[in-house]
DNA sequence: CCGCATCCGGTGCGATACTG
DNA sequence: CAGTATCGCACCGGATGCGG
């Protein structure tokens, strides 16, 4: 039979991410920072290019970005090709492992893009619940 | 004739998500907000206090516990109880909507820890060939 | 001209004290 | 026990410089 307790000891065995320092916590906030979300998402279709990364990711600035990619460069997720040419050449693509990371995330992105009227539904409920 | 609301539908077609200004960028940066994530994670298996969520979520203040909790409820994903007795007691807990986002979320934090050692791998890896 | 590190100013976060 | 106001600090974003 499965309790409450039960569960809630499922989670906790499947990994400590609720401990502060645990490393799952580091990636989880690597990947779903604000950028890195949509790094990941727009790297799916294609390699990108520095400049073309920031021209399709709206809003995001130049430190952020490549703070991020360094970021996910790190965790493996992303790979970085220095051309040693001018002007100089960079390209971004996904590694299997952000590839399989990316489908998750993209997951989580259509279902919110789906039911986002259902959401903004809700805000203007303002708690009538029932 | 090429307007701006042309390009605008352009990018709709794609995916709003990369519009900064899209409703859609600001309820996935609410979902996977750092604490916002371990909220959803958590309340999938009961019901919760504020209290019992501050111990359970290791790291979070107090501040930002309340803070994200009101972000959650405001885009209807979470429901809060407040029973008008002495000490206080109010119950968080998913609504329909929330457990379904809180679902999506779980897949993306379920592969990260079960792909946590190839991760850790490609961290140790980078650097060493440049 | 492209990629990115750096300095500077504003804003959000974290810890504490306090209210009811 | 639940939540708010305050202060200090890290972090974010913009402009600039560098190197080819």
């Amino acid at each position: 039979m499965i309790t409450s307790e039960t569960v809630i000891a499922e989670v906790l065995r499947k990994g400590d991410l609720l401990a502060a320092a645990c490393p799952s916590r580091q990636i989880l906030q690597h990947i779903t920072s604000r950028w890195g979300i949509l790094i990941l998402i727009v790297l799916q279709s294609k390699t990108m290019r520095f400049s073309e990364l920031r021209r399709v990711i709206n809003g995001v600035s130049e430190r952020m970005l490549a703070q991020t990619l360094q970021c996910l460069e790190g965790d493996g997720l992303i790979n970085r090709v220095a051309f040693d040419v001018v002007p100089p050449h960079v390209e971004y693509s996904l590694t299997p492992l952000g590839l399989e990371a990316a489908e998750k995330v993209q997951v989580l992105v259509s279902w919110i893009e789906s039911n986002l009227p259902r959401i903004l539904a809700h805000q203007h409920q303002s708690g009538s619940a029932g």
